[in-house]
DNA sequence: ATAGTGAGCACAAACGTTTGTGCAATAACT
DNA sequence: AGTTATTGCACAAACGTTTGTGCTCACTAT
């Protein structure tokens, strides 16, 4: 059996109160003598007392606990971004409770709902965002939360987003610059904040530039890798197949990567591709890859800031919306038209 | 604030052990009438009761959650041996508590102790390896636990690796047979175990082989990016330079890349390469990387059986060890001098 | 009429903490 | 000597559960 504070106090003859004082350092406040501080000290120590802390979350309701909500951990941009936000917390004292929805509305909702039995202190959410009852209901119950990478419009919370819309009209503009009109995206998950966004960025860039929208151009519909490897087959196949893909995820490039190695396309000659995250492998794949890069360590760190800034102050009012900016990285995986052209004037 | 049975109870007029009772399921086995479920029923739906965790730990002793240890979420073996890990132990209904340890054994040490404090169920534990009082201490309270990737030979605790030793060596050993002589190894973090294992295949395959082993090709500290960086540009910069590296983990590939990349060695031409853990872009990279795979979902899947397994049997015996098999991935990234040489005769 | 039976529920203790309050003994004043 | 302060600690309630036991009826059997 573990050592309680009731053991101690039956061993040194001191009440309860007086041990759970000591070892809370409420020596002085309480008016508790050196020697018996000295005592109890010794023989906690000595036999190894551990607190207990559902006992010390029940009376202080506060489990130093926060949970946070993920669609998916495998995914380096995500496992990036948890990895920050741990060890952010546990510099401030906080384990962390993790959980995968799969970008399932269902299991979120289940998840959340467990978190807060158990009492977490706070939540870091990356929402899967087609519904949100869940964390209004969250919200209500005055617990810090800070919704990450997804923004829900609808609801008054703390907010960590990549500037998405921008990130994809940037990425689409500079393949219209390089003189490319056929664009195809493989999107992920529909409905989704960053989706949706991702989404209009592209077809406002498209817009402003004067090309016409097609539809058959836009496929995918999740942010997985056999998405990627699926769309891709299919636009490889269109008769009118475009000269260059945006890929919507790191993972959907993969897939994207596995269908152009078997169909034996060439990048970038016979096609460009970018892609959405940075992939750490990025510049040394065959052909180097061009990106929109997250500010991951920025999430991480502000996610963390924000919550720990929430708990501390007593006055839970204006919620914060942070909007990141993403960066464009070029390599080699896109053919410049233009410069084609241009050399070939130079030449001739 | 929340709703409690108490509540519960002060609305229906029902004592709090019925209302107890019947959430639980139990009116059966302590007669209440049907008439008193269905109120007490309805009531809590009405106020969405939801029971405290905290509390119900503190009474049970159980709190349907589970410990997990690993040195670095961001590193993708670790992410996606944690995604399924999660994954296992949602469909069994426990949670997890994840934490990083950077491969520190003062972390590790805190956290362990943290999540003790917290009455966790059981242990998923990678551990850094170079102590093990604090791991002994967690057996001796007899809660399941599994060790991951990393055994400790002097504790009786459940055990999942993958045999490290045969993977190093038949890496080392295909290197040789491609006519590699001077094969070098960026190892990891020293004293773990598989490190220990990774580095003894290593030189057993030389050994066998007739290959002296010289220690100047065997360099590295840690699993992470930099090393891989820094250690493959002092290879390169040796006046006998291998003519093979063989990185132990994904991440000192990465670096290896890198530094490889900057200058501008060509694979496999001048330098040949092979990776310990599967990489999802290798096959795309500039030159189609070889590597020893791990068999990722088996491990997860396996340490939560063999802890779902631990949990439910009452019997704290028979401790389990189990080795899984690696696989050799031989891709272009090693060129094979034997094959030079016959093409040479043919072509002579 | 009375004992016996079972149905339907309430009481209370326990899990391990924290903390407001009270109480005895000593010390300090007047 | 008598009042007041101060020191040093113990008591008990509370946090929200679960569960063994016991109590009160109403009903049945004798």
């Amino acid at each position: 059996m573990a050592i309680t504070l009731d053991k101690i106090s039956e061993v040194t003859g001191f009440s309860v109160s007086t041990v759970s004082r000591v070892l809370n350092k409420k020596s002085k406040k309480y008016r508790i003598s050196l020697e018996t501080e000295r005592i109890i000290y010794a023989k906690a120590k000595e036999l190894g007392y551990r607190p207990n802390e559902l006992a010390r979350g029940l009376r202080l309701k506060k489990t130093h606990t926060i949970g946070l909500v993920v669609p998916d951990i495998s995914n380096p941009f995500f496992a990036s971004i948890t990895h920050l936000i741990q060890k952010y917390l546990y510099e401030e004292g906080y384990s962390l409770i993790v959980c995968n929805t799969n970008e399932d509305i269902k299991t979120e909702i289940e998840q959340i709902d467990l978190m807060r039995r158990k009492g977490v202190d706070g939540y870091i959410i990356m929402p899967v965002g087609t519904q949100f009852e869940h964390i209004k209901g969250l919200l209500d119950d005055n617990k810090p939360l800070v919704l990450l990478d997804r923004n829900i419009d609808a609801l008054n919370a703390n907010c960590i987003v990549v500037d998405n819309y921008r990130g994809a009209y940037e990425a689409t503009e500079c393949l219209i610059r390089y003189g490319h009109e056929r664009i195809a995206i493989i999107q992920g998950l529909q409905n989704t904040y960053t989706n949706n966004e991702r989404v209009r960025g592209y077809k406002d860039a498209l817009a402003d530039n004067g090309i016409r929208i097609d539809e058959s151009y836009i496929v995918g519909n999740d942010f997985r890798r056999e998405n990627g490897y699926i769309s891709t087959k299919l636009l490889l196949k269109m008769e009118n197949a475009p000269t260059a893909i945006f890929a919507f995820s790191d993972l959907i490039t993969l897939g994207m990567l596995q269908a152009i190695s078997e169909e034996k396309v060439k990048i970038p000659d016979d096609l460009s591709i970018i892609s959405f995250d940075e992939i750490d492998f990025a510049p040394y794949l065959v052909s180097p890859l061009s990106v929109v890069v997250q500010p991951r360590e920025l999430i991480g760190e502000a996610a963390v800031k924000l919550l720990i800034e929430e708990m501390r102050s007593k006055n839970r009012l204006g919620k914060r919306k942070i909007l990141l900016e993403s960066k464009l990285v070029i390599r080699d995986s896109i053919k410049n038209f233009n410069l084609g052209v241009a050399a070939h004037r130079t030449a001739s």
